[in-house]
DNA sequence: CCCCAGGGCCATA
DNA sequence: TATGGCCATGGG
C-alpha cells in the first residue's frame, strides 16, 4: 500500500495500517496487520461489538479484494510472454479498493491530468478542511468528508486551496447528486451490467472514460476496466511491450485481451510496474 | 524555460 | 466524429 504518496485516508506505521471506519452510526479506528499467512484486524478506537466487528471484517475482506482467487489470473499470466514475469514479482499484490464510491468519484477528479504527488495534496487540503476526525495517541485519522457538506462549499473556496475551478464545479457537482439522492453506489449497483453503469457515470458531468472504469474498477469491483486514456498506463503499456511510443488504443486492446475477467487486475499490475 | 503528469469539457468545423 | 485550447501546479 505505501508507494511514498502522503495518503489522508488511511496512515501506514510499520507492519500496520490504521484508517478510520463508519459502520452503521458508530465510528471507530480499524487497524489491519500483517500476521504471517493472514491479515489480522483490530479496533483501535470507538464502540466494539460483535456486529461492528463483523462489519468491520467485511470492510477488510472489501477494501483488501480478499475472497478472490488470483490463481486463474496467475494462470494466464503465466502463459504471456512478456507479462509472466509479474507472477512471482507481484504475488499476492491485490486489487485495493475504494468502497466509497464518491470518495472513489472525487479522487478520480482531483488526479485528473495532474501529477499524483501535487493530487494527493489537493486530497489532503479538501479532506481536511472538510472531513471529520477522530483523535488517536494525539494524531487525527480523517474521515473522507460527506457529499452534504461538499455540496455547500464555494467554487472559489475550493480555488483557495488550489483546485481548478473546473475540478472545483465538478466535485460540488458530484456531491449534490449524492446530497440528492440522485446517485449512490446502490443505484449504480442496481444497473443491470457494466456497460450500464459505465453509461450511467459517463452521464455525470468531470466524468469520462478514464474516471468511470478506475471508478468501476475500485469502488464495484467490475474486472475488466481499463483506463483508456491514462497516462500512467500508456507508459506501463509502452515499456512491458518494449516500445519506444506511447501505444495506441488498438494495441492496449491487444494487449489485455487474453485476459477477460481480470483486466482490472492486469491494469493493477501494469501501474505497479511505475512504483 | 520547457514539457507533461494515473483527463475532461467545450468550441469549432 | 475529430481536433485543439484550456485548466492549476510542481517535478524533471
Amino acid at each position: 500500500m505505501d508507494r511514498g504518496y502522503d495518503d489522508c485516508l488511511y496512515s501506514i506505521e510499520g507492519d500496520r495500517v490504521i484508517k478510520p471506519l463508519q459502520v452503521d452510526e458508530s465510528r471507530i479506528l480499524l487497524e489491519v496487520k500483517d500476521d504471517a499467512n493472514a491479515l489480522e484486524f483490530g479496533i483501535l478506537a470507538g464502540e466494539v461489538s460483535s456486529s461492528i466487528l463483523k462489519k468491520a471484517a467485511d470492510y477488510v475482506s472489501e477494501w483488501f479484494d480478499l475472497e478472490r482467487d488470483l490463481a486463474p489470473y496467475y494462470g494466464q499470466l503465466d502463459q504471456h510472454d512478456r507479462l509472466s514475469w509479474m507472477t512471482d514479482r507481484y504475488h499476492g499484490l491485490r486489487l485495493m479498493g475504494i468502497p466509497d464510491l464518491f470518495e472513489a468519484l472525487c479522487w478520480c477528479v482531483i488526479g485528473q491530468q495532474i501529477n499524483l504527488t501535487f493530487a494527493y495534496r489537493l486530497k489532503r487540503r479538501l479532506v481536511e478542511s472538510y472531513g471529520s476526525s477522530i483523535e488517536y495517541e494525539s494524531k487525527q485519522h480523517y474521515y473522507f468528508p460527506a457529499p452534504e457538506r461538499l455540496v455547500n462549499v464555494s467554487v472559489d473556496e475550493l480555488r483557495d486551496l488550489q483546485f481548478s475551478r473546473q475540478k472545483a464545479e465538478y466535485i460540488i457537482g458530484i456531491a449534490g447528486q449524492f446530497a440528492k439522492g440522485e446517485m449512490s453506489k446502490e443505484i449504480l449497483s442496481a444497473h443491470s451490467n457494466g456497460k450500464q453503469m459505465l453509461k450511467r457515470l459517463l452521464k455525470i458531468r468531470g466524468v469520462g472514460e478514464w474516471t468511470a472504469n478506475y471508478v468501476l474498477m475500485k469502488s464495484l469491483k467490475k474486472m475488466n476496466c481499463i483506463t483508456y486514456g491514462d497516462t500512467g498506463l500508456q507508459t506501463a503499456v509502452s515499456s512491458v511491450l518494449g516500445l519506444d511510443r506511447k501505444p495506441s488504443r488498438q494495441e492496449i486492446e491487444a494487449l489485455f485481451a487474453p485476459f477477460e475477467d481480470w483486466q482490472s487486475y492486469l491494469v493493477i499490475y501494469l501501474w505497479r510496474t511505475l512504483s
